[in-house]
This record gives C-alpha cells, sequence and structure tokens, in this order.
RNA sequence: CGGGGCGUAGCGCAGUCCGGUUAGCGCACCUGGUUUGGGACCAGGGGGUCGCAGGUUCGAAUCCUGCCGCCCCGACCA
C-alpha cells in the first residue's frame, strides 16, 4: 500500500503537514500547540544546530544558559517589549500539587507564588538583568553569548516547526560599548544566518531590514533574513536585533568608559528556530517528500541491496560494506540498509519520503558487471556507473545536489520576485503568482496597515542592498526612494 | 476569539441519521511459508473503558444533556 501524499498544488498546507508526519519529523503531541519532534527530524535540526554554534564560535561567541522562568516585573520594565509579549505568556502561578479525595492532583492553594513567574517568551530581561552585575566597565565589554534554549509563546494557532507553542532556538545577547559596534554586531550576525541558510539549508534568502510595525518589541532596529516558500509565501527564517540601549535603561546597565563617565550599555540580539525546520522542508520538497540538502542530511546516502537468496545478500552486503566504509572515509553519513522484512520497492520509496540526497542500489546484475545504480532524491535521475570509483562519484554528486537545490531554489525566487509601478498591478500580481513584489511605499506605517488590510501582503523587509531609485508610493502617490519588499507571509 | 470538522485497536477510517447477535475494514503487529531491480502474496493469530460524565431504554458507539480534547480555515504572531 502506497503512502500517498496531498500533492503541492492539490493543498499545500495539508501537503506540509502530512509530510512533516509521514516523513517521520514531527507529530502533534499531546499538549495543545505542542509537538514531539521524532529523531529522524531532530537529527536535522542537531546538525543545524552545530553547524550554527560553530559559526558562532567562529565568530567569538560563547555559551551560556539563564533560567526558563522569568519573573513577572520583569517583562514590564521595557514598554515596547511587554506590549509585544504579553498576550502570549504561559505563567507560573503555583509550586505545589497535592492530592484530591478523588484520587488525582489538585494545584496546592497554599502554595501560590508570591511573583507568578513566566516561562520565557524570550530572554532579553532576565539577561540584562545579569548583565548588570557582569558589567562594570568598558573593560567588561564586550559581551558576546550565545543560549540554546526553548522558549514558549501562546499562539492561538499554530503549525508544527512553522509555528509551536514552545519551540526550540537560539539567542544571541550581546553587550557593546558602543553604537557603532553593537549594529555592527546585529548586522554580522544577519550575514552569519544568511550564510548558513544559502550554503547549508540551500535556501536563497534576502537580506533586510524590517519596517516599524515589524519590529521586534524593543528593538531599534530589526534585521531580517526572508526566504520565499514553493507556494509564493514568505518565511521569516532569521532575525537579528539592534536594541540600542533599551534594555540598558530598563535593567539599568551602565559601565565607565575610559573617561570614567558612567553610559548605558549598546545591546543586540539574534535568533533562529526549528522554524527553519519548516523553511527547509518547504523550500525543497516535492509530491514524494522530502528533499533535503546534503549538508545537513542525517543520511546523505543509503544504499539498498537487491536480491533472490542468501549467498547474493552475502555478496552484496560485502560490496556495500567495502563502498560504505570508503564513503565513510570521505566524511559522507552512508547507511547500508540490509533489513530483511522490507522489500526494495518499499525502501525506495520510503527514502524518497524521507528525502535522502543519494540512494545507492545493488544487485545480481551489478555483482556481474561490477556496477551499481547510483539515483539522486533531487532530480530523481537514476544511472548505472561502475563499482570501481563510486565513492567519489558519489561524494561529486552531493556536492552537485547542494549546489542544484540552491540554484533551483535560487531560481524560483527570481521567477517569484516582481517589480511592480502601482497599486493595480500590485494587487494583481499577488493575486495570481504571488511571491516577493518589490514596490515603493511612502515609509508610513499607516499606509503599511491599509495595504495589509487590503490585500493580506505584508513589507517583509526593506533589502539591504535595495538600490536609491526615485518613484512614487504605489498606494499613496507620494515620493519614495527606494523599493520594499512585499509578500503575503507565513 | 469567530467559522468548520473530528474524537471507535498503534495509525487511518466505516458504522451513528433510523438503538437490537460476539463493534467492523485497511495499514501496522505476531507465526509459518513463498517472494525480493519501484511501496509482495497466501494462510493463521493477537489487540477495543467506542473522548469523559450523567440521563432515557428491556437494550446505547448509535438518542438526550453537560463537559473535555484536538485538527483545519480566519484574526494574532518567529
Amino acid at each position: 500500500m502506497a503512502k500517498k501524499l496531498t500533492s503541492r498544488e492539490e493543498d499545500y498546507s495539508k501537503w506540509y503537514n502530512e509530510l512533516v508526519m509521514q516523513a517521520d519529523l514531527a507529530q502533534h503531541s499531546d499538549v495543545k500547540g505542542c509537538m514531539v519532534i521524532k529523531p529522524y527530524g531532530y537529527a536535522i535540526w542537531e546538525n543545524m544546530r552545530d553547524v550554527l554554534d560553530k559559526m558562532f564560535k567562529d565568530t567569538g561567541h560563547q555559551n551560556a544558559y539563564f533560567p526558563l522562568f522569568i519573573p513577572k516585573s520583569y517583562m514590564s520594565k521595557e514598554a515596547k517589549h511587554v506590549e509585544g509579549f504579553a498576550k502570549e505568556c504561559a505563567v507560573v502561578t503555583h509550586y505545589r500539587l497535592k492530592n484530591d479525595e478523588n484520587g488525582g492532583v489538585v494545584v496546592d492553594p497554599d502554595a501560590k507564588l508570591e511573583e507568578e513567574l513566566i516561562v520565557r517568551p524570550t530572554s532579553e530581561t532576565i539577561i540584562w538583568n545579569t548583565y548588570r552585575t557582569w558589567i562594570q566597565s568598558y573593560r567588561d565589554l564586550p559581551i558576546l553569548i550565545n543560549q540554546w534554549a526553548n522558549v514558549v509563546r501562546w499562539e492561538m494557532r499554530t503549525r508544527l516547526f512553522l509555528r509551536t507553542a514552545e519551540f526550540l532556538w537560539q539567542e544571541g545577547h550581546t553587550a557593546h560599548a558602543t553604537k557603532a559596534e553593537a549594529i555592527e554586531e546585529s548586522e554580522k550576525m544577519l550575514h552569519v544566518y544568511a550564510s548558513f541558510a544559502e550554503q547549508w539549508m540551500a535556501m536563497p534568502v534576502v537580506r533586510g531590514v524590517k519596517s516599524e510595525s515589524e519590529r521586534f518589541a524593543g528593538a531599534e532596529d530589526t534585521y531580517c533574513i526572508e526566504a520565499l516558500m514553493q507556494d509564493g509565501k514568505a518565511l521569516q527564517a532569521g532575525t537579528s536585533h539592534f536594541l540600542g540601549q533599551n534594555f540598558a535603561k530598563a535593567f539599568d546597565v551602565k559601565f565607565a568608559d575610559k573617561t570614567g563617565k558612567m553610559e548605558h550599555v549598546w545591546a543586540s540580539s539574534w535568533g533562529v528556530s526549528t522554524r527553519l525546520m519548516g523553511a527547509l522542508i518547504m523550500t525543497h520538497s516535492d509530491d514524494e517528500g522530502l528533499v533535503l540538502p546534503p549538508k545537513l542530511a542525517p543520511i546523505q546516502v543509503v544504499m539498498v541491496p537487491i536480491y533472490k537468496n542468501e549467498e547474493q545478500l552475502n555478496a552484496l552486503s560485502e560490496k556495500m560494506d567495502e563502498l560504505s566504509a570508503k564513503l565513510s572515509d570521505l566524511g559522507i553519513r552512508v547507511k547500508v540498509d540490509l533489513d530483511d522484512t522490507k522489500k526494495p520497492g518499499w525502501k525506495f520509496a520510503e527514502y524518497e519520503l524521507k528525502g535522502v540526497p543519494v540512494r545507492i542500489a545493488m544487485g545480481p546484475r551489478d555483482l556481474e558487471n561490477g556496477s551499481i545504480e547510483v539515483a539522486r532524491r533531487d532530480t530523481k535521475e537514476k544511472q548505472g556507473i561502475p563499482l570501481e570509483g563510486a565513492a567519489n562519484f558519489v561524494a561529486d554528486l552531493l556536492n552537485k545536489i547542494q549546489e542544484n537545490l540552491f540554484l533551483r531554489s535560487a531560481a524560483f525566487r527570481t521567477e517569484h520576485t516582481t517589480e511592480v509601478q502601482d497599486y493595480a498591478e500590485f494587487k494583481e500580481v499577488l493575486e495570481a503568482k504571488g511571491g516577493f513584489v518589490s514596490a515603493h511605499w511612502d515609509g508610513t506605517a499607516e499606509t503599511e496597515e491599509k495595504i495589509k488590510q487590503e490585500t493580506k501582503a505584508t513589507i517583509r523587509c526593506i533589502p539591504l542592498d535595495a538600490k536609491e531609485e526615485e518613484g512614487k508610493c504605489i498606494y499613496t502617490g507620494a515620493p519614495s526612494n527606494k523599493r520594499v519588499l512585499f509578500a503575503k507571509a507565513y
């Protein structure tokens, strides 16, 4: 019986949900809005995490860990911050249960907390409250810290990986002596995210800055990377914030500069989450299942034997182990699937569903000819090649697949990025084609809001590389000097 | 919070309108055998508080009342 996915064309949203569950990446948990990340999904996340962690360390950051719980009062110290997060905070009010007469448990009313604790939706407040005790002098700066953690945002509507009530992420929190340095840091990390997305996830992104209304609660500027999904909707894949002195002022974090003058510290924060999993899935996958870029695939090459009897299996197994060892020596993650309870056809379909980039099949014919069959997941092409030299061929093929996935999604994005001159055209493109729509905007939140109300499209970002260009706002006709990117977004 | 849908075996579902033997099907699972170049086949087998609580009835998965939970679409958001 074939597991058949709903096609993307038929129902993109359904396709995504089925894919996540059938490829064994995650499932809904018993708790509303929360997911269980299954081993195969978690393995992909671990790969992402490891690469990012190294990139952070290579740029001078260290890991640390701060509490899950934040005293309620901290949340209100930065006005915009509380406004942004208050509506989605989980609150801990008690610290103990007790048995009730029916054999169950109830919250012990005597165990009420003096001050409620917020389950962190992000850690700026608790971290800045801590930084106060770390920083006295310019000599204590900069502080370049990253934390891997889970956070909770009580979203009304959730989707596996894209928006869950609890999610895994990393959050960098840095403290600097000067404004320029803090800005430089937030821009630097944006570029770290962008190169991760492009070089590892094979996902092209637009680097930009958010408009005021899309800005992080408490930031002076929010930089972001925006990716385009196959259904023409944009996905914010990572953000990096220049926080100015907002949190330093809210938590009274000052340092003595070289002249002995006390000054508030400048800050940045930046994060990516398990949402990147959603981005990865939606960027490359097809109606047959997941398509993973080789650099992040838990299994890069799978080998499937085809045999009629035990002698054949033994002979194949020997050859496959040899090839497997050669591939491992080249640093390739390879699996030899000798499971006798599943037929080759089943395995082919299964590994396609799971997005394994390269499949090698080897049967009696190959034993005779000294050959193997190599199939690539991205194009579904199959070819026979000599066993001799196969390891290098496969290593090379993995690179080609990685490159092809990037080029393919880059071409899709180019195809789905449209410059428009007026509002009629804007609406038409949005409706008929979707994708990024590049248009002039008068720079006001009112216009942005009206366009959002009328079309559901928001300003994804003002691209960092937007060229100076005289134009008129598509909505109000007011002068504008650069184009911004609009899209319907996740 | 508005609209829709669903809750029956590990998963996916039928049965509910119109109450009536022992609650059924597909996949998965177990045993044996034949198979293996694109999701094999045959035979046998195990597995159920029908979401929860009340009620009506000789009898409830099915009717009534209340509750709970989840999913999808929208508003909100990374």
